[in-house]
DNA sequence: CGCTAGTTTGATCCGGGTCAATGCTGGTGG
DNA sequence: CCACCAGCATTGACCCGGATCAAACTAGCG
């Protein structure tokens, strides 16, 4: 954790006019990522109906989608992209909460207010929808509602492993469980293999895992040199499943 | 963390027989914490009915409340002592999550399994119910689930509070916020002052917010000797609250 | 081609982990 | 009533992992 970036990351960011673009949704039913998002829980006429209400946002890097304490009049579907939620403490250092992925719905708190900020960690496109209108929608179907549901109970858990991550285990385990928990994350998108894109910057990782930029960067490269990952650009390929594994449980 | 200790916490607490006493509820409008807990939602007449559905147990200390993994067919308001909620990592290290107070609202997850374990810390009791006489009970009042919900949500921000105290912070830092948290939840209680209760282990703050048991002891003597606190059986005296909130904000 | 943001790598230092000895306290039984 | 014991807390000595600071390197991108 560091705090120059995150009061770089604030300054960077203008708060007027975050959203670059905003037009009707094309096409719910070709969208690639629907199968891993809330919508998958939609039929041919629920989705047509449920495209009427929604538009399509585009973010670029580091613009805000909505910051802690606002008025939450607004939900997410991440399509595109990458969405970083993070809290910023008192001392000014930022703690990444999660990373939002394509098919992650963001942005309903159970209060009326938001208790993290998001901002998009590259350029990042997502549905966007008048939380009202979005309440009442899943209220007429159930089925969706139930889906909803389901998204919270997955990003408390998720909230939950985190906690444990967190803790004072050593910097090769923390970023070993990094990379099996993202992997596993994108499996459910693409079903992709030992190929695991990592398009946030090392220093989000370091915010997100606890540990410094310097440790997570030498980390990398150390992991890299035992043959157990190779660094590609913007991600890592899996070489040594069981050791990276043995890894993760120290 | 300390890996011993979790693995005696378990093998010393029989599975079989956990609970030591379970008779009737005697009088819920009498009962000191029900300002604190969900039940303050009642009024008489509901009051009564809940009465009896529900049934006292008492748990000695280590004595386990349930466990991770198992189906959650009770759920629990602790009414007096220290309930402690943990995973067990991989490792064998114990990951405190959260503690349950009197006034606490516990196991009921999203889910039908238990995502965490509870034990008790010290001697405890509680209220017990049926998951399915409790949803029932619940579904019939509906004051009564709005203020389970509230309930939730705490515990949720409770979590998300804790993910930000585990990273790479100070010792000293760590320990002043968790003393002026555990004060912040006392306060709800019984209004207390400058005096915090602790009744759980130095171990348990360790593996709670993740420090070495020498380092939470070391911390809290420091603390007492700069004149921040002072050191009493089962707790602590904060002396000087403006410099212990400046520790917690590091 | 040169600028900028991000990444890697090196050198150094210190906080907290580890191991181990000692101290304290409350409960038990002679 | 006191001696003993077990469990927990405290304290000390030592060491190591990761933070810090700073410099060199690299990759996009106009």
């Amino acid at each position: 954790m560091s705090m120059p970036t995150s009061i770089e990351t604030l300054s960077r960011s203008p708060t007027a006019n975050r959203v670059r673009g905003l037009k009707l949704l094309a096409n719910c039913s070709r969208c690639s990522i629907r199968p891993a998002s809330v919508c998958s829980a939609l039929d041919a006429g629920a989705l047509s109906e449920f495209e009427a209400i929604g538009r399509e946002a585009s973010f670029a890097p580091r613009m805000i989608v909505f910051m802690e304490g606002e008025r939450a009049d607004a939900v997410y579907t991440v399509t595109s992209g990458l969405v970083r939620l993070f809290r910023l403490l008192p001392n000014g250092q930022r703690q990444i909460v999660g990373f939002g992925l394509p098919g992650d719905f963001l942005g309903l708190p159970r209060g009326e207010r938001h208790v993290y900020s998001a901002d998009a960690a590259v350029g990042t496109t997502a549905c966007r929808f008048h939380r009202q209108d979005f309440i009442m929608f899943a209220e007429n179907h159930t089925r969706f509602l139930r889906r909803l549901h389901d998204a919270a109970v997955k990003a408390l858990d998720l909230a939950q492993e985190q906690m444990t991550q967190l803790g004072p285990r050593r910097a090769d385990a923390k970023i070993a469980s990094f990379i099996l928990s993202m992997r596993a994350r994108w499996m459910e998108i693409n079903g992709a293999g030992e190929s695991v894109p990592l398009p946030m910057s090392r220093q989000d990782i370091g915010d997100y895992v606890g540990l410094n930029i310097a440790t997570v960067s030498r980390t990398f490269t150390r992991l890299d040199r035992q043959g157990v990952i190779r660094i590609v650009p913007k991600g890592v390929r899996i070489l040594n499943f069981p050791a990276l594994r043995q890894l993760a449980e120290q």
